[in-house]
DNA sequence: TTGTTATAATAATCATTCTTATTATAATAC
DNA sequence: GTATTATAATAAGAATGATTATTATAACAA
């Protein structure tokens, strides 16, 4: 059997084949689907919010948001006087590719599962979730 | 609870940079670590292989390999007369980092997996293979 | 044997990502 | 109120990764 480490990357990474091959075909690069995925819920959020929901840098996520604004899929507004943090916003199109892009995700997820009980993905998501606290102390 | 796609990228994340960290002390780039994990018992595999296993292209696998190949950790040879495949061994260096990867792999493997039943990781492990036949139909 | 097809690797280009440093703003301390 | 500290975002530079095209070699077919 495989370590736990290698089924983590090789299980991550046929996912994100999946969702990138059908985001490609809506318009979209590698880095978008994620920060949508978090925006489908959470629109209006700064920065750094997104940044730690993705998983990466705030700065890595600048350079991202900035192609997304360019092709106009979001905009960035400042609110309540705060000049510091920016807030994100989906514009129209956004909204249509953000729920075009949650269709795949469930489906990738769909796909997935088949064939596995749903007690059976409890658990693999409560083990994955303790893994996550097991390796650095927060959620 | 999160998403099964959410789950899997966020673990898999997690993981890296518990891995990474470490692996930056011992003066490795974050591409390079997977690599050494499958030389560790394939020494002498050919690209295209290496590459399978890492989930990565041959052309990105072919840019880490030119780093670690200048850095002295692997060289690449020829063999069987064979002049169109590059065949894959470490260094006596490599051999060194490659010994200090593999523990640092297998720490962090246990640390994940602190707290849970061995029945539970046989689990998930299979768990996380169904999954990805399920996704590209192949192992 | 010669021409076609398939395969292995590299080259070039772009997006993503991290790290470190910088800038701008906010919050706090004195 | 001014100075210090903390925070949000951007800038710059390097490594990773994918994609497409190209080169070199191998295998096969006529």
């Amino acid at each position: 059997m495989e370590s736990l480490h290698y089924l983590l990357m090789k299980s991550h990474s046929v996912m994100q084949r999946k969702i990138y091959s059908e985001a490609q075909k809506i318009g979209l690069t590698s880095g978008q689907p994620k920060i949508l995925d978090y925006l489908y819920e959470h629109e209006g959020s700064d920065q750094k919010t997104i940044a730690g929901y993705c998983e990466i840098e705030p700065a890595t996520l600048g350079s991202i948001l900035l192609r997304m604004e360019q092709k106009g899929l979001i905009e960035r507004r400042q609110k309540n006087g705060n000049r510091r943090s920016w807030f994100v916003y989906l514009t129209e199109n956004g909204k249509e590719i953000c729920e075009k892009m949650h269709d795949i995700f469930s489906q990738a997820d769909e796909q997935a599962i088949e064939g596995i009980s749903s007690g059976e993905i409890e658990e693999i998501k409560n083990l994955l979730t303790k893994i996550c606290h097991n390796l650095d102390g927060k959620d």
